[in-house]
DNA sequence: GGTCTTAGGAAAACCGGTTTTGAAAACCCT
DNA sequence: AGGGTTTTCAAAACCGGTTTTCCTAAGACC
């Protein structure tokens, strides 16, 4: 009568194999071939009942069922990983390394990108309140995200990747002020003096630290840290912030760049207004991509560790997930100096006092 | 004894509502109430408990466990979508429109960048096999996916997005015809009539499809269509193949370039031969993002639909989910020529036998 | 008034795993 | 040989939903 009833043979129901066809090709019980593949610790099992097991998994082709497992298991063995901009070029490198070491740990990421849109709020809670994923990897993102606020936030093990909160003992970042430290005296040893530095807006976090360390770098080289102006991380946020800062300070001979992508804004501005890289002014900038060896000039770049970055908060998520509490961290790896052509000794003479067209 | 019973309480277990949560709170029992949140159009019951269903889910703020559902209902409500290289600055754009899309139809999508090694491979296999999805948008990938001899890949529905597989019924491509059309009759209407192209690999089918539509619009205009160099999809790859371009046809007076990205390489070895642009060469490309305004000098670009691109996949995968026959798909949204100053009337003298340095 | 429908919902099986519990078999020892 | 361990598994409950089946009471019909 009812057509519902298992299937006779051990071949799988709809194609897939299940635990239950493995258990019977080996002749054991669920329970014992989960324990085996799962490398239960505390199953006793004779080692060539074991190797049964495993053999008539692989012959089977047998992939547990995720949701299944996420439902007995308590864990959905993935973690989602929010970013702000997938535009920006930085991000790419981050999510590699992510991936890379999740799947290192049995985990599979999920990414999704944080729009500022009501949509894109939904999709993520979605995704985080349905069980889909156990842990979040948050990357620099709005300054008041409606997840922070939720009490499903507390209950869920994340960090900030990039961002950091302060407090949170949760924070994974790069070494900012190691960065600036290199882009300066980088800088200083092809005799700049004046140096100003264009940073992203002021309430997110990497922006504040990169420009903290720029001006203790400068302070600790008796020079005047304070040419600093803001902007959002966009071509046009990095054009009208050179604008600005030259504007301030005409006798700047050499600019600090935030972003890769202000920096297309800053060279371009800088052609407008009739000033020549790095004849008249140097440029260095964070965010080494090949892109940057192509443009005209060429820049020159610090490279951070990016993956690295990705691999070291999928590590303290895991590490949480296993019951460890949460520690702020800094990635080791140094920055790299890229040196291209669009830094250069400054000329002798002062700047002319510009030949401004906008 | 035994801790492991049920809570008393309608209080969730773990802090998550559970279904039979909202059921107690609406005195329904579990069937009732899942079949009033999915909708069941079979199922027969008063207006009033429907209400009272829905308002107990509300309150309580019931979101159902996705493995639960995975597991009962035999769909993930979730989408793969694999895409060749994060890098590449046109798939931002194509994932918003699927992300988006999706939503609409409640799903989720789960990212996956298919990077050409093991690792990369191995994770999405486990995201196809583990049941974690129900589909999969293909993007431009590799001519010979491993994925695309699995015979897991005709269980399940899937679609290939800007990557035409003959005869698979399942490509949703962007009218390439159309753009190409677009660009050369832009340079034709400036007074081209020398006109390269520089395509991508040759096995890549939107490279093709760009590189027959382009000889097409020539043959059409009695020009010579022959001149095209292939190259990867990179910097490098567009700065290659414009050396080689300029070789052989020193008198080509504009380039027809396939990617952003190439074009980046295209402009800096222009720049390395001592070609000016527009003035010697104008360049028109794909992919208009806000980049491309900001190079030196300004690109002049065809933007295709990708947002639209990226919900039609959705769309069209949906629908074979929902048991229809799959079918081609080209989005019909024109595309749209942007103006800057990459392109220009050529000058009248013929190209100077190029001072190359390269 | 008795039977037949139909509306409205209860019960239970099932999805594919994990984990706890319990018990048979093998081993050890005197 | 008999009792106590230890090995080695088997059984069954459970995770949180979906879906089929079945039951009951109220209205319809004659």
């Amino acid at each position: 009568m009812s057509e519902r009833h298992r299937l006779p043979q051990g071949a799988s129901a709809n194609g897939r194999t299940r635990l239950a066809d493995v258990a019977l090709a080996s002749s054991v019980t669920k329970s014992v071939a989960s324990r085996v593949l799962n490398q239960d610790p505390t199953l006793q099992v004779r080692p060539e009942t074991r190797r049964r097991v495993w053999t008539a998994a692989r012959e089977l082709g047998y992939r547990p069922h995720a949701g299944a497992r996420a439902l007995a298991g308590q864990e959905a063995r993935a973690l989602a990983l929010l970013i702000p901009d997938l535009n920006n070029p930085v991000y790419p490198r981050i999510i590699r390394g992510a991936y890379q070491r999740a799947r290192e740990h049995g985990y599979v990421v999920l990414l999704a990108e944080d729009t500022a849109d009501h949509a894109a709020d939904e999709s993520f809670a979605e995704l985080v309140e349905s069980g889909r994923v156990d842990g979040l990897l948050i990357g620099s993102a709005r300054p008041a995200h409606p997840l922070l606020g939720s009490p499903r936030l507390s209950l869920l093990p994340h960090v900030f990747v990039t961002r950091e909160v302060a407090g949170s003992q949760r924070n994974v970042t790069l070494d900012f002020p190691a960065a600036s430290t290199v882009a300066v005296e980088h800088l200083y040893r092809l005799g700049h003096r004046r140096i100003g530095h264009i940073s992203g807006p002021k309430e997110r976090t990497p922006a504040a630290s990169r420009e903290r360390g720029f001006r203790a770098v400068m302070a600790s080289l008796q020079l005047d840290g304070s040419c600093v102006e803001h902007g959002p991380f966009s071509e046009s946020g990095g054009a009208e912030a050179t604008q600005r800062l030259v504007s301030r300070w005409p006798d700047l001979t050499a600019i600090y760049v935030s972003t890769l992508t202000q920096a297309l804004g800053v060279l371009h501005r800088l052609h407008q207004i009739g000033l020549r890289v790095p004849d008249d002014v140097s440029v260095i900038t964070y965010d080494d991509l090949p892109l940057a060896g192509y443009l005209q000039p060429p820049l020159t770049t610090i490279a951070m560790p990016l993956v690295d970055l990705g691999a070291a908060a999928v590590d303290a998520l895991v590490q949480q997930l296993g019951g460890a509490p949460p520690e702020d961290i800094t990635i080791a790896t140094p920055p790299t100096l890229i040196v291209r052509s669009s830094t250069a000794r400054p000329t002798t003479m002062p700047l002319p006092q510009a030949s401004r067209r906008t």
